[in-house]
DNA sequence: CATACTATGTTTAGAGG
DNA sequence: GCCTCTAAACATAGTAT
């Protein structure tokens, strides 16, 4: 295209842009690529300028993940979970989000630690039931594999533990695995 | 500063930096909360225009967390958490991080019931021990804690549950609470 | 989905308040 | 730490490939 045509048809570069949802799906595909990797860059260098812990995540319109993290998005993430508040830490917690809770056995008193206990009970009866149900649908299947019983989890740690699971407002069943 | 003073120190303006860490603790604060904006706001315009999840933490040099998310920082990393590669779904799953377990019990069936029983009764044990160790340390506190037994925590839900733990090679020691 | 182009809008380093 | 100002550096919308 010459100089004259891109005048014509108004010209390449930038124009400025409302920011509301793009309705048209070609745009806003292009637009979701472009500005994914340039917010991306932009996380990296604050990281790299100001050695600090970054971790991005970014569901495209189609729901499949993308992700950064410095040093890892593992390591940031849960980083934040223990800094968020949680029933057991809300004196000592900054922030203004509550999700997680993070259990640290070794910062724990014997009165959290006996309640971590009982749920910990009520949460083995639950699985309890639900393998037993389980069960009774499909016997001749659920015996095979209770025989079997491969050690597939890895062990849990020695020292220490945390268990966390969304509070009780929180809606798992919203979450659409990709 | 007139002119030309700004042209004798060299003006004004944008310079070009390497990125690197900046090592001058002034700048490197200043640089911070500049950029950490632009990149909230890059998220935020991302978000919009394209419709999709955002989620972004970032730790400031002196550890306190800023975080954006978009519709929130739990919803997007719930969603995350769901999507990369756990024991109990790797043939299902995208990405390539692995972090979390997350266990669903309607999608499991009785062979990880049971793993996961077991591991709860493993937990279980521990936190016993624990509880006991440190009523040992500090029998007379411990002793009014156990019967006041406020229940402070959420219950538990009736139909869905998942708990989630680092696993095995995760170094929790290294997370600093604020 | 991604990349190349490029005019133009946006960000930000450095300086000062 | 906060803000403003400025100009240079950077990101990107529209377009085509």
């Amino acid at each position: 295209m010459n100089p004259a045509e891109i005048k014509k048809k108004g010209g390449k570069g930038r124009r400025k842009i409302e920011i509301k949802r793009i309705e048209e799906e070609q745009k806003r595909q292009v637009c979701f690529s472009k500005r994914r990797q340039g917010l991306f860059k932009k996380a990296s260098e604050l990281s790299t300028l100001c050695g600090v812990e970054v971790a991005v995540v970014v569901f495209s319109p189609a729901g499949k993940p993308y992700f950064f993290g410095q040093p890892s998005v593992d390591h940031v993430l849960s980083h934040f979970l223990n800094a968020v508040p949680n029933p057991s830490n809300q004196d000592q917690s900054a922030g203004d989000q509550s999700f997680w809770w993070d259990i640290d056995l070794h910062s724990m008193g014997v009165d959290e630690l006996k309640q971590y206990e009982e749920i910990l009970t009520k949460q083995q009866s639950v699985v309890t039931e639900a393998a037993q149900q389980c069960y009774l649908q499909a016997p001749e299947a659920a015996m095979e594999q209770i025989e079997a019983l491969p050690y597939a989890f890895p062990e849990v740690g020695e020292d220490d533990y945390f268990l966390c699971w969304p509070q009780q407002d929180y809606d798992c069943l919203d979450i659409v695995p990709i």
